[in-house]
DNA sequence: CTGAAAGCGCTTACAG
DNA sequence: CTGAAAGCGCTTACAG
C-alpha cells in the first residue's frame, strides 16, 4: 500500500530544472538567509519558479528523518475516547489536548491500534507503537501504575492527566480535588450542618481517593459527623433509609449521575431538596444535563487540564520541565453554586 | 522545536543490544520468512527478546521513506475535532473511525498542526504532513471542492465523510438524505398536509443542497404547495407571521436547533405543535437535547459513516476498491419518530 | 556565493 | 544463514 508516486518531484529534478545542485533548492526552500548560506537573488528566483511550476512540496518523510523529530504527540485513552458513553468524560480533555497540540504545531497520534480484544487497553503490550510518537498524553480514570513506572524507566517522555500515586517520577497534570472538597465542606458546616453522608464511586482511584480523604479531614477539622458509604448499586430508596436514620441534613456524592438521580427519586418521595436534604457532587461532568435542579457541585478544570497536559510534555520532551515537582501540576477546580445546598432544617 | 530524543531506540542499537547486524534486525521485524532470508529461531528470538526489552519500534518516518507504509491513518477536520461546540458534530462520526480503526489495528493521526489562526484550515498547508498518514479520511460540513481535486491528482488515497459534488473521483460516504426527506415528505401529504413551509440554513453544501432538492422534488410529486425560505436570523416571530400568512401547516427545518427554538418561541405564543402546527427537522444531532417534545426528525447515521469511511479508506489503500460506484456510498438514514408531526389542523 | 558530502533510520537486493 | 551496501529525499555543516 501506498506505493511511491513513481514520478513524484524530488529537489534534485527541480535542481536539475533550474540549474542549480539539490542542495541549494533546499536551501532557497529553508528560507534561510545567513550570511554564510547567501544565494544571489537571480538563482533564488530561478529556483523559486521552477517549484511554483511544478507545484513541488517537500516529502514529509524524508524533512523528518533529517530533521530528527516528527512532531507527533501521542494520546493514550484506556478506554474508548469518543463512544457516546465515555464522550462527556473525555471530550472536554482531548479539546484542551487538541488546542494545545495546535499552538505547538504538532499533531496527534491517537493509539488505537493498542486495543485487546478482551480486559482493558494495554500500553505496553507486544508491538507497541508508542515510540512513532515523540512523547504521549496518557488519558484514563485508572491506569495501570506498573506500566507507568515502565514508562518511567523507559525514560520514554508521558504525562498522565490525573493525580497518580506510587512512583513519584510519573509526571502528571492533575485536579485540586481536595482544596475545592474542603471548601464545600466548610461551606455546609457554616450553613449550620453537622451531620454528613458521604456516596462514594465503587471504584478505586487517586481522583476518588482525594476526594474522600479530603472530605474525611475536612469533617474532623470541624469536628462534624459523617458516614461514608459506598454507592455500589442503583437503590436510592435503600440509601434515603440510611441517610435518614443517620440523621444527616447533607449528602455529599461523588458521582453526579448518581447526585442527579438520588435527587430525582427522593423528591418522588415528596422530600424536598435543598428544604429536606441539601445535595452536593464532587463530579466532574463538564456537561451538566439538564436537570430541574442545579446540583452544587465541584468542576474539575477539564480542559485546562489537557492543554498544561500537553504543556508539560513539550517541556519534558525539550528538557526544560525543570525540577520534579513543576512536572506534577494541580490545577484548581471550581465550585458550582447550583441551588441544591441550603441551610440544615 | 521536538528536538530529537536523544536516546531514540534506532535498529542499530537493537542489534548492538543483540550481537547481530542491523539489517538482521530489519528482518525479522519484517517478519519475512522467505528461504532467501532464512533466520536462525535463536537469532531470531534474541532480537525479539532484546525488542521486547526496549519496546522499540521503527520510525515511521524512515519507514515511510523506505517506501512501506505506516499503519497509520490520518483524519482531518475542517474544523476543531472536540471543541464544545462543533462536538455534538463531530463526536459520533469520529467513534465511528476509532472502532473501525481498532478494528483495523491502524492508529490515528490527528491533523492537529499547523492550524492558521485565521481562515478555515487548509488540507494542502498541511499537505506535506499528510503523507505521514498511510491514507485519510476527510470530515467537515464543507470542503474546498480544489483540494480534494489536488488530492486525487496526487493519488494520495483518502475518503470525504459526506457526499461531495464536483470531480467524480471523489470517493466518499455520505448520507442518503434525500430518501429519508421524501419519506418525510409523504409521510406529511399522507396525514393530510398540502401547504409546507420550509427553512433552509444559510450556506451551501452537498448535505443542504440534497435535503433541499430531496424536498422540492417529492412536493412536486405530490403536487402540495411550499415556501422556501432561508433561515438567515433567529427572529422566529417573523417567520411565524410568514407561515401564517402562506397558511402552511407543516413547517420542515434543516437545523434541530433552529427547529428547538421554533417549537419553543410558537408554544410561547400560544401556539400548540403539533396541533396547531407539524414540525420536521431534517437535522442531524446525534443528541438530541432536552427539549420538551421529540421532534419528528431525520437521522443520519453518523457512526457508521465514520465506520464506513474508514473501511472504504483501507480498501482504496489495498487496491480493493473496485469500480466507482463501489467508492461512493450513501448510507440509509433513519426517521425518528417524535411527537411534532400530527394531522393537518 | 555554490556544490559535494555526510547522515537521518529504515528496507531490500546482493555478495559472502 | 548473515552482513555490507545502496538508496529512499531531505537538511546542514563544510569545503571550495
Amino acid at each position: 500500500m501506498t506505493s511511491p508516486n513513481p514520478r513524484r518531484m524530488t529537489q534534485r529534478r527541480i535542481a536539475e530544472l533550474a540549474g542549480v545542485s539539490q542542495a541549494a533548492v533546499s536551501l532557497v526552500l529553508s528560507g534561510r538567509t545567513d550570511t554564510t548560506t547567501r544565494l544571489s537573488e537571480e538563482t533564488r528566483n530561478r529556483v523559486l519558479d521552477v517549484i511554483r511550476d511544478t507545484s513541488y512540496a517537500a516529502d514529509p518523510a524524508a524533512r523528518m528523518l533529517a530533521g530528527k523529530s516528527n512532531n507527533i504527540l501521542g494520546v493514550f485513552t484506556y478506554e474508548s475516547a469518543f463512544p457516546a458513553e465515555s464522550s462527556d468524560f473525555y471530550a472536554p480533555l482531548l479539546a484542551g489536548v487538541e488546542a494545545a497540540a495546535e499552538e505547538l504545531g504538532t499533531d496527534l497520534l491517537m493509539f488505537t491500534s493498542a486495543r485487546s480484544a478482551e480486559g482493558p487497553r494495554k500500553l505496553l503490550r507486544e508491538g507497541s507503537r508508542l515510540r512513532v510518537a515523540d512523547g504521549c498524553v496518557l488519558l484514563g480514570r485508572q491506569m495501570d501504575g506498573a506500566e507507568l513506572a515502565r514508562l518511567v524507566e523507559m525514560e520514554y517522555p508521558f504525562v498522565a492527566v490525573g493525580r497518580r500515586d506510587g512512583d513519584e517520577r510519573i509526571p502528571y497534570v492533575g485536579a485540586d480535588y481536595a482544596t475545592a472538597v474542603t471548601d464545600l465542606v466548610f461551606r455546609a458546616v457554616a450553613l449550620g450542618h453537622e451531620r454528613f453522608f458521604y456516596l462514594r464511586l465503587p471504584f478505586e482511584a487517586e481522583s476518588t481517593r482525594d476526594r474522600r480523604d479530603a472530605f474525611s479531614s475536612a469533617i474532623e477539622r470541624c469536628d462534624v459527623h459523617a458516614v461514608i458509604e459506598t454507592a455500589d448499586d442503583n437503590d436510592v430508596h435503600a440509601y434515603w433509609r440510611r441517610i435518614v436514620n443517620a440523621q444527616s441534613t447533607v449528602v455529599f456524592i461523588e458521582s453526579p449521575d448518581h447526585a442527579e438521580r438520588f435527587s430525582a427519586t427522593v423528591e418522588e418521595l415528596g422530600v424536598s431538596v435543598p428544604r429536606d436534604i441539601s445535595v452536593v457532587t464532587l463530579g466532574e461532568h463538564a456537561r451538566p444535563r439538564s436537570m430541574g435542579r442545579a446540583i452544587t457541585r465541584l468542576v474539575a478544570p477539564r480542559r485546562e487540564m489537557g492543554t498544561e497536559a500537553v504543556r508539560l510534555l513539550f517541556r519534558i520532551m525539550t528538557g526544560n520541565a525543570g525540577a520534579r515537582e513543576t512536572t506534577r501540576v494541580l490545577l484548581p477546580c471550581a465550585i458550582a453554586d447550583g441551588d441544591s445546598l441550603a441551610s440544615a432544617r
